[in-house]
DNA sequence: GCCGTTTTCGGCCCGACTGTTTTCAGTCG
């Protein structure tokens, strides 16, 4: 089993405990670990066997216990058990908004409900209302949330690619209006999540009506869901859930750090808040004793690094809040200086009109030279890449004669390079020979066909690449497309050691629908020294822009500059090309 | 079930909203 799938598993164990009626921390430890166990980057499988699964956090001795058992026998005795006392169904059922595991059971005992199905029968049928605890209004609003349920396709969550213009669309709409005196983007796009369930917004102000008003009423809504005087959520055309709350600026801070998540992260603040004595919300810190009653005034905070400052910490970058380790690094002083966009001096990626782009060389040039980037590499499709117009040797040799040409048009301040995205082929080969690679300035290899070959052999095929001594980077390692397809089936262990052996970089895409490498193994990359790239892969100059998101999940995974090679000076870059070979 | 800047036992974040209730339980984020 995956890390993914084993994850999936504990959340299930919770999902059953919780209909159990187990008490609600024991559930946690199990929701702790599943998501833990979800955002490691190395296998659970190599770290049983070098016995390292409890250095995971929220991972003890009993769930490291279940994981072995798991690895070792495919499956697990204490799930089992659980699913054999309560109907898949009935945690099904938990997938409907408004329905938790005490309806759930409820539904279950006392109606016989044991699917969505003959839920939806019932609420349908007028029979829900009679139960205890339920009424006409709760029956109403379980069927809307099954239609709600059955609209959308899966638990589909939105790209931050999509997500992130959207909101930046509506707030800065909303911020033309008077009164609307600070605004941000806050949650899981403030923390650059690569998928996004719903936009929070956060505006201050001391005259919320005409703005919320405004909210609702805007062009991109389709149906409001609320529609109160500080806090309204609606509905877009494209399906993705908006909330935007409005509060006092003096409360500025202590909002935007609640609202801003993660969820797990916030827990951590909370604690480290009461050891110093303060109950921490949205509102404000507010003194209190041991048995948490009130003690004292209020403390505003109006700046998000006073809510942090206030327990002790440095403000920690947002990227960073997933309880992975943020507030131990901020307690020790150890927190990263983050790459920023500026940091950025080139573009190692990207395509043109020889192979499947839509600008010229030179416009391209141009476009990036205007994004204050100070050198580019043309990397074109590979000859095997025929639905990309791929070039061949000879088409690749006269591209080269026109890069030449329009480089030494826009030299010294700027450059053009000479490189290819070349195709790491089914069987392991590369598109090139080795003696046209030697002619280029700088290589990419990438996966793109048979990506779902067996684990061994597309590890094996990736591996190859890497020790290729005329290869500098791997673009898009995973081949992962959001939201819809899972990367390759890679042992990352094994990429990882190849590449920190050959000395060879790996590429964050910054496409947002690649992101990829994913901010875990950046991170983890990262730590083993291997230098990392962040490129565009623009097939327009309008691409160029979305190199952001690119910046965006390198802080996630605590990348600093300096590991990253687009942001060397042009001697150490060329210089790092040139001792590869 | 996890975890330790008082602790290896006894804690474990906090509030808004809703609907059903006469003061609260359940759900959600």
């Amino acid at each position: 089993m995956t890390n993914r799938e084993i994850a999936d598993l504990f959340d299930r164990v919770a999902d059953m405990l919780q209909i159990k009626g187990e008490i609600i921390h024991r559930i946690m430890a199990y929701r702790n670990a599943a998501e833990a166990i979800r955002e490691q980057p190395r296998d659970l499988r190599a770290m049983a066997a070098s016995n390292e699964l409890g250095t995971i956090p929220h991972v003890g001795k009993i769930i490291a216990e279940k994981i072995t058992e798991i690895l070792e026998t495919g499956e697990l005795r204490f799930y089992n058990e659980l699913a054999e006392e309560i109907p898949a169904g009935v945690i099904d059922m938990l997938r409907i908004n408004g329905v938790g595991p005490k309806k759930a059971k409820l539904f279950w005992d006392a109606a016989r409900i044991t699917t969505i199905e003959s839920l939806e029968a019932a609420a349908r049928a007028g029979k829900l209302r009679d139960l205890p605890g339920m009424g006409a209004k709760s029956e109403a609003k379980i069927l809307e949330s099954i239609d709600a349920f059955k609209r959308r396709a899966s638990d589909t969550r939105m790209p931050l690619g999509v997500a992130l213009p959207a909101a930046e669309a509506i707030l800065s709409r909303l911020m033309q209006i008077p009164g609307a005196l600070k605004g941000e983007i806050a949650g899981s796009i403030r923390r650059a999540r690569p998928t996004i369930g719903d936009i929070d917004l956060l505006i201050a102000s001391r005259d919320p009506q005409p703005i919320m008003d405004a909210f609702v009423a805007d062009e991109s809504v389709a149906r409001i869901l609320g529609h109160g005087s500080t806090k309204s959520a609606v509905e877009l055309q494209n399906g993705l859930q908006v909330d935007l709350r409005i509060l006092a600026p003096e409360r500025w801070g202590t909002a935007l750090q609640y609202f801003s998540g993660s969820q797990g992260h916030n827990i951590r603040v909370r604690e480290i808040a009461l050891e110093h004595g303060l109950s921490l919300n949205e509102h404000a810190l507010t003194p209190v004793n041991k048995s948490g009653e009130p003690v004292g005034e209020e403390i505003l905070c109006a700046e998000e690094n006073e809510v942090y400052a206030r327990i002790g910490l440095p403000w920690i970058p947002p990227e960073l809040r997933e309880d992975q380790g943020e507030i131990e690094a901020a307690r020790l002083g150890k927190l990263p200086t983050l790459i920023q966009l500026g940091d950025l001096h080139a573009d190692l990626h990207m395509h043109t009109v020889w192979s499947d782009g839509k600008g010229t060389v030179r416009e391209m040039a141009a476009a990036a030279r205007a994004r204050g980037r100070r050198w580019i590499v043309i990397t074109d499709h590979s000859r095997s890449a025929a639905v990309a117009n791929g070039l061949s040797i000879e088409r690749l040799m006269a591209q080269q004669q026109e890069i030449r040409q329009v480089d030494a048009e826009f030299a010294p301040d700027f450059r053009i390079f000479h490189g290819s995205e070349v195709e790491i082929k089914a069987d392991g080969d590369l598109d090139f020979p080795d003696e046209v690679l030697a002619q280029l300035d700088f290589v990419i290899a990438s996966l793109h066909v048979s990506l779902r070959q067996p684990r061994e052999q597309i590890t094996e095929r990736l591996i190859r690449a890497i020790r290729n001594p005329y290869i500098d980077l791997i673009g898009h390692p995973r081949g992962q497309l959001i939201p819809e397809r899972d990367g390759a089936d890679l042992d990352m262990d094994a990429v990882f050691e190849a590449a920190a052996a050959s000395g060879i970089a790996l590429e964050i895409n910054a496409n947002p629908e690649r992101l990829d490498l994913e901010a875990r193994y950046a991170r983890r990359a990262a730590q083993l020294g291997i230098p990392l790239a962040i490129d565009s892969d623009a097939h327009s100059i309008h691409n160029m822009d979305l190199l952001r998101y690119g910046v965006m999940t390198a802080r996630r995974g605590w990348i600093e500059p300096q590991q990253v090679i687009n942001t060397w000076s042009l001697e150490q870059f060329m210089d790092w090309v040139k001792r590869r070979g």
